[in-house]
DNA sequence: CGAGCCTAGCTTTTT
DNA sequence: GCTAGGCTCG
């Protein structure tokens, strides 16, 4: 039974325009479809999941494959009103949460124990900082070796990538080529840590995911026949792996739709490559290209803007986005003296919003980086403005959540070292060198552990360490639920929680708040995979009404959403292209697409600030050019803005 | 080897 | 504002 004109079918074409309609009802084969910013390309995903099991599809049969778990789970909604509750049996994920399930279930026949634990970024920075000591004495110590994050950078960008670490260093870190063979030592023993301790990071859940389906075969066909038609969203962002990964599960029958848009590719750092969507007619031959281009989001006076930022970019596939919303008013440019002149002007402008019956839900203001929203965070608070903050730091990130997290990891899994040593360091007199030994002691034989073997001098130590053993052996065997785990665990950690932090009480109210997030789960390990995969975002303090925020978030975390008003800050030279980018022509192009994204999400308000000065500490307050993206745009496309 | 105290230096973006 | 790293002392 489904909803729709005639009561009996959804009326496909009267909700789409022709080329998003053939999108829709494409028949079986690749489909590849190129939808420009607010051309409706989640309208098109949702129509196709609903045409699909109107067709008869068992919604078992689909797999919608996402950035975000956000995304998908809207997709599955807003599919399922449209037509009935078969859309919500469509399993929607990212690629890494697929990878995830996958290998919970099938891991063991690649030789890796299910109990593995994911390594979030704090764990991975951990184990590779262990791979670094590890080199022969004197290197890791050079001021001019890089540093974990560094090499982190690398080694990732080169799985992600498939290209070799030689070849990266050279081309991006040539001032590292002295030391290259290190760096490729850094990454072997890296990959011994994680073996040992049973680890995978996040590159692993796609790579062993993809050695999973690759060696066997079996079970390569089993989940092809399973899910046997892919929905793929954000394919600019996908890089190599993950269009591996495709290609596995499309086995035999190579249902494929993919949708993206090659001017909206910004995930580079992580081994993303916009060639991907330009390479899939070649990966899957004979594919159906369909363009949309018509733009339902913004006003022609914002598209005027953007086509003007993007439209000077090389290479892609060409398109030219129109809308018929002709009128609306010109984007404004303004150019603050200060930051804090910028803030002013932003809550104003807020403020402005309100009185005239704008609700704060419908404005969001855009930044590169998660620090350049600092100071404004500080004036809003001040003015009394709600906000949610999106995208930089995570709460989870957070010493104390990682620490007690560390309790719950060990417990799942008992070979994670990175958690021990985590866990022994809190003991008085125990620094890293004897975690490590007892870690290592422990993580060999958990079960009989002999406590008076690990040499430990004061008997407090070995109180503690006891102590710690007797919570690990709590939270592994009993049946408690997973709150009252967790509140066991934060009963223990709360001596030295509150030994070591001033703001303790806040930082006890964000274990709290951990404890009543577990109690959804069934289980540790769904509640682990689930913290570091898709963790719960910071500044949302408070537990006010939802709807009555203004947003904050990076260009990054405001893809594919949208707003009536969006205010870009600091769209200066030194912010946005970020200083990172400048040596490369390519990481420079990259972040005029971010500056694309950001724009195109702007409804009906579009706001630029780009302050005069910026204030340096080392050489004061300085000046600062407009950003060199907006070179090229007329100047009669802005309203000046009056200061 | 651990801890405490100080300073410098600093921060892209995310699964 | 915050923490990684250096330095010194016990």
């Amino acid at each position: 039974m489904t909803f729709g004109n005639n009561g009996d079918s959804v009326d496909y074409a009267a909700h789409m325009n022709p080329d998003q309609l053939a999108a829709a009802t494409a028949q079986d084969g690749p489909v590849l479809v190129i939808a420009g910013a607010g051309s409706g390309k989640t309208r098109t995903i949702v129509f196709r999941v609903a045409w699909l099991i109107d067709q008869g599809i068992d919604p078992h049969a689909i797999l919608l494959l996402t950035f975000t778990r956000k995304a998908a789970a809207e997709m599955l909604n807003r599919a399922t009103l449209l037509m009935d509750g078969r859309a919500s049996m469509v399993f929607g994920g990212t690629f890494h949460s697929v990878g995830y399930s996958l290998l919970r279930k099938y891991s063991s026949s690649i030789g890796i124990d299910r109990s593995f634990s994911i390594m979030d970024q704090r764990d991975i920075i951990d184990a590779i900082e262990q791979a670094r000591k590890n080199l022969t004495p004197s290197i890791s110590d050079l001021k001019s070796f890089p540093k974990a994050k560094t090499l982190y950078e690398i080694l990732s960008r080169s799985v992600g990538s498939s290209i070799q670490i030689e070849n990266i260093v050279e081309d991006r870190y040539p001032h590292f080529m002295d030391y290259t063979d290190d760096i490729v030592t850094v990454g072997n023993t890296y990959q011994d840590i994680k073996r040992q301790n049973n680890l995978l990071d996040y590159d692993d859940l796609l790579t062993q995911s993809v050695r999973l389906l690759e060696e066997d075969e079996e079970l390569r066909f089993h989940i092809s026949s399973n899910w046997r038609y892919l929905l793929v969203d954000e394919y600019q962002d996908t890089n190599r792996l993950q269009a591996g990964m495709v290609r596995m599960l499309a086995t035999g029958h190579n249902n494929v739709m993919a949708v993206g848009d090659d001017s909206q590719s910004i995930y580079s750092f992580r081994g993303a490559n916009f060639k991907n969507i330009i390479e899939f007619p070649d990966i899957f031959p004979g594919a159906k290209i369909i363009k949309l281009e018509e733009n339902y989001r913004s006003t022609q006076p914002i598209l005027n803007v953007t086509n003007q930022i993007i439209e000077v970019a090389s290479s892609g596939y060409r398109k030219k986005l129109f809308t018929r919303q002709a009128t609306g008013p010109l984007p404004l440019l303004a150019r603050p003296f200060s930051e804090q002149d910028q803030s002013r002007i932003v809550t104003r402008l807020i403020m402005d919003s309100i009185k005239s019956g704008g609700s704060l839900k419908d404005i969001a203001v855009l930044f590169r980086a998660g620090f350049h929203s600092f100071e404004l965070e500080a004036e809003l608070a001040r003015s009394g403005i709600p906000f949610a903050k999106y995208g930089g730091f995570k709460f989870v990130e957070s010493q104390h959540i990682k620490d007690v997290l560390a309790y719950l990891k060990v417990s799942n899994n008992p070979r994670d070292l990175i958690s021990w040593v985590r866990l022994l360091k809190m003991i008085p007199g125990v620094g890293e060198k004897t975690a490590i030994r007892i870690a290592r002691n422990i993580a060999d034989d958990y079960s009989s552990a002999n406590l008076e073997q690990l040499q430990l001098k004061a008997k407090k130590q070995r109180e503690s360490l006891s102590e710690l053993f007797d919570i690990f052996l709590k939270v592994r065997n009993e049946t408690l639920a997973l709150p009252e785990k967790i509140e066991m665990v934060i009963k223990h950690y709360l001596p030295y929680l509150q030994a070591n932090f001033d703001n303790y009480p806040k930082r006890l109210k964000d274990l709290e708040q951990l404890a009543s997030m577990g109690a959804t789960y069934p289980s540790i390990a769904e509640f682990l995979a689930d913290v570091a995969l898709e963790p719960p975002e910071t500044g949302l303090q408070g537990e006010s009404d939802f709807s009555q925020r203004i947003t904050l978030s990076t260009f990054h975390s405001a893809k594919g959403l949208e707003w009536e008003t969006v205010i870009i800050i600091w769209a200066t030279e030194g912010k946005i292209p970020s200083p990172m980018a400048f040596n490369s022509p390519e990481d420079i192009e990259e972040e005029r697409r971010l500056l694309y994204v950001a724009t195109t999400r702007a409804k009906r308000n579009l706001v630029i600030l780009a302050p005069q000065t910026v204030y340096d500490r080392r050489l004061g307050t300085i000046h600062v050019d407009l950003s060199r993206f907006f070179e090229q745009v007329s100047f009669d496309s802005f309203q000046r803005y009056m200061v």
